[in-house]
DNA sequence: TTGATTGCAAAGCATTTGCATGCTA
DNA sequence: TAGCATGCAAATGCTTTGCAATCAA
């Protein structure tokens, strides 16, 4: 596919998403504001994941009039409008990613850097389903996450590193193919 | 088997969790206490999904000069230890189940009635680990959690009842056969 | 005796809430 | 104009930390 064509969807993709929200808060009674289309904006524009501090930086530099509590707050309105999704590592931070118009997918993370490989497949996706339904339960979502030590990181074993555990690291995010 | 066996093999459980629990004080160069003894006890008798503010009441009822503060060091020293998991349901707080000695499972979290259910699927376990080793991770653990509407929940759909979401719902833990 | 452990109070941190003011529909 | 939205400050809830006193080895 050409560059331009890829824009051109990014494009199109884009506004069906400030469609879906337009439209979610229009059924809910509630206002498009500036904030909210700016904040959603921003969002919009950053594939990576994201905590409420970091979406509040950014939208900052835009426009420094913006509080963190709004930010919070419209993050859990992109969420029930289906555009975001929560997401939690284990450093006990909450990481938003963009839910509308992307695959499904789980992650894997690297218990020494923290880079954080997305994943996906289909098999483990209708096993459990099965085990679900199995027990009597109606499915509605699911989280699935795996640790351990990346390629990288175990080449690095030799060097002394400090470990996740002992402080912040960088999280990367990498974009992945489908798992299976 | 007969139920004087079962008890037979829990005391014995027990003892060894203990044991566990000396040797990893000892390895560490810690020490052994009245306190830290006392909350592993009540920890090991207490079958239940727990916050570190539950144990701490119970351990109250026996010893109520211990303090917050000695549960969850010791909640954190027993994880190290390897006799206890950390494990969240989606309600912001950290569950500490046993881990020594019992299989590893994951769970089912009904979002009507909170109801967690654990299972165990050896055929998704594997493929984890299939899909960890694709991407070049070592393994190390994982969290897979799966959530929908219980059955009982289902047939309670026709009356109105709040949601999950919409207030503090009691927990209640099912114990369960292996899942596939 | 030495240094780990405890309990209290205080601090942290991410997130939420109360409320007066501002703004959309 | 009605009432939702905003931003600030304060409150919350869970967890960690500083510190003096205590206790195990």
């Amino acid at each position: 596919m050409l560059k331009l064509e890829d824009m051109a969807k990014k494009i199109e993709e884009f506004k069906n998403e400030k469609e879906i929200f337009l439209e979610h808060i229009q059924k809910a009674g509630l206002r498009r504001t500036a904030q909210r289309d700016l904040i959603l904006e921003i969002f919009l524009r950053t594939e990576e994941h994201l905590t409420s501090e970091d979406l509040y930086w950014l939208v900052q530099k835009e426009d420094p009039s913006v509080g963190h509590t709004t930010v919070y707050r419209t993050l859990k309105l992109l969420t029930e409008a289906g555009l975001a999704r929560e997401v939690r590592f284990g450093d006990n931070k909450t990481y938003y990613e963009h839910h509308y118009n992307h695959e499904h997918h789980d992650h894997i993370i690297c218990t020494e850097c923290g880079k954080v490989v997305e994943f996906f497949s289909p098999e483990i996706e209708s096993m459990q389903d099965a085990v679900a339904h199995k027990f009597g339960f109606i499915p509605t979502h699911h989280s699935l996450r795996l640790w351990g030590v990346c390629e990288d990181c175990q080449h690095k074993a030799n060097e002394s590193h400090p470990t996740m555990a002992s402080g912040a690291q960088p999280r990367v995010r990498v974009k992945t193919i489908a798992g299976n």
